[in-house]
DNA sequence: CTGCCACTAGAACGAACGCTCTACTCAGAA
DNA sequence: TTCTGAGTAGAGCGTTCGTTCTAGTGGCAG
């Protein structure tokens, strides 16, 4: 029965899990209903991953990490000017988010804080994700010729910055705070001219 | 029995639920954990807060809300600038978050997010918070002499980023982020003058 | 054809969940 | 003194949790 469905059983059970957590968390998100949302058994689950939830999770967070690495790239990829780039971030997102009614926000967040302090193999691969981000933003801007302390210091708060503004907008359920942040973070940008 | 503890069953109660959550959110924090840790029973539990766990936990919001609310009233009241009292706020967070061993954040963002779209009582509560906090910081941009648009699009941005770099500096076991967060946010702020 | 093994299947386990329920204590009102 | 009701106390409800376990199934290497 390999093939009964299209993608491999290991990656729809991966995608589940990073949908859900992406909406519930890392804590309200239960194996059983991973296993039913992804069409796969609970056997099929410890079979994949036998560290059980923890391993899972991690998992999905890497998902997430690559999903929203790509999206990154391609803004930083269409647009020349890194702060109008940013603008465009935070508009995307802006209507991602109110596209799913405000339940899709950041991939990884929710687990992120859940898990800190809490749950090792997740928190590392948070770690790992806003790292990863934060390094696209920095080289973009190093490419725009920004001097690398400056490029690295305002990565790290377009990064913090959208993601604060996205988690105000998820919950205020407007997207106002991205917005604005994309505006504000082009203008910071804009006085190290 | 009822003067055997200083302060009140209700308040002790609350407290716990706020602290709890802070460090480990809202799906992880069971009623049985915080009856323990507040020394309460669940009978009493139920008595204070009849709406269950959905009631409490909204109420231990809005214990944090105000929590940090004076936190941000005394910073702003303590340094006449603005943009130098935003730099004192995230070197206090910094140094706070640091001292609980990276455990202790933003008291609220973890459950809010967990909350946003699942747990509409928790959320509303969440969402005051914010507005309230903002308006802090709106005011006092205002008293310094800032026009009402502009004040209140750096009121979000100032709360977001803080709130984002926190959640990053958690997430990280750093305070690099907070610190960065601080100097951008008062260039930003000076960028207006 | 046979045997192997990656993979599927889901019943069952003990623990923990949120919540309900009845019984009780005891300060103060009548 | 009796009564009342706010508050305390915790056993136990049904459910779900993460996890374990045994019993398969079926494609493919030998």
């Amino acid at each position: 029965m390999r093939t009964r469905h299209a993608i491999g059983t290991r990656e729809r059970i991966v995608r589940a899990t990073s949908r859900l957590m992406q909406r519930q968390g890392y804590e309200a998100t239960g194996l059983k209903e991973i296993s039913r949302e992804a069409e796969a058994t609970l056997g099929s689950l410890y079979h994949f991953f036998p560290g059980g939830k923890k391993e899972l999770a991690a998992e999905a967070v890497r998902h997430g990490d690559v999903e929203f690495a790509e999206f990154l790239r391609a803004a930083f990829d269409r647009v020349d000017d890194p702060a109008e780039a940013v603008v465009v971030c935070a508009r995307e997102l802006a209507s991602g988010l109110r596209e799913s009614g405000w339940v899709e926000g950041c991939p990884i967040t929710t687990a992120a804080l859940e898990s800190a302090g809490r749950v090792p193999e997740v928190q590392k691969a948070a770690a790992a994700a806003f790292e990863n981000w934060r390094s696209i933003v920095r080289v973009k801007l190093r490419e725009s010729g920004f001097g690398e302390d400056d490029a690295e210091e305002l990565a790290h708060t377009v990064v913090n910055t959208l993601e604060g503004a996205e988690m105000a907008a998820q919950v205020a359920q407007d997207d106002a705070p991205l917005h604005i942040a994309g505006r504000h973070l082009a203008r910071l940008i804009a006085s190290y001219r």
